[in-house]
DNA sequence: CTAATCCTTCCCACGACGGGAAGGTCAAGG
DNA sequence: CCTTGACCTTCCCGTCGTGGGAAGGATTAG
């Protein structure tokens, strides 16, 4: 199976299933003749693993944490928990800090009236002297 | 004054003013004769603008748009508020995003026992064959 | 035989910076 | 007057996770 037919099968795109090889994260596949690289089914299910993780947010070195824990007979659940965990905390401060933009945009697009003069509180606050 | 003050004076970092002055955000300043760069008040104006802006998560781009409409006295508050919203309706996206990893997260993370053993459901559902 | 479609490696670009090198400038103190 | 240290300048590289595209070889269908 080449590459075209990998990306294909799992919807990971050409491009990347080199730039994951490039970091690390999969397997260099056996090459053909020509040079070609040419995938077995486990490589098509790391491609699917990797793909789910990245769905979930996981940051390419953490996927790297996960897979490694996957191929690991010897894991406890608790290692993998951990970085799921831990992704979860990333995952509720940057919720955190974009929904404290979103109630300050909100507040100061309300006080805006949205007509034609120029007299806009977003900006005022934008400009404002003082921290 | 010199960048490093202006810096000082903004805490917007030395490197950062050089950036938004070679991408277009701010006029380039006066210089010296050695070719400092010398910024007056109405510069630290706009770089507080611009440090506001970025805070509520506007992207380089819309504060350069935001800049444009501060500066154009016959704008509308209309134009100015239909930035802003856009704005607050890519948050929204994103915290929606963000939260249903959380969500997916959270519930195979609390049916994981996090113990020694190494059945993890985490795992069970990155590895899952179908769709 | 040729044309289309694959594949390869390579480099460039994004956004929004930070780090650091190499070299010029300025102010204070000995 | 000279040195030292703190500042400033430009320049290039790295981040993260890709996408785009060029140049050139391989394969396949007609």
């Amino acid at each position: 199976m080449n590459i075209g037919q990998a990306a294909e099968a799992t919807g990971v795109s050409a491009k990347r299933i080199r730039y994951y090889e490039q970091v690390g994260l999969l397997e260099p596949p056996q090459r053909s003749d020509a040079g070609y690289r040419v995938y077995e089914a486990r490589d098509l299910h790391t491609l699917h693993f990797i793909q789910r993780a990245r769905r979930l947010g996981f940051s390419l070195a953490q996927v790297s944490e996960l897979l490694a824990l996957w191929h690991d007979q010897g894991r406890s659940s608790g290692q993998v928990k951990a970085v799921a965990m831990k992704h979860i905390d990333e995952l509720h401060s940057k919720i955190d800090e974009l929904q404290s933009m979103v109630d300050t945009l909100t507040h100061l697009a309300k006080r805006c009236d949205g007509g034609d003069r120029p007299d806009c509180p977003i900006l005022s606050e934008l400009q404002r002297s003082e921290s």
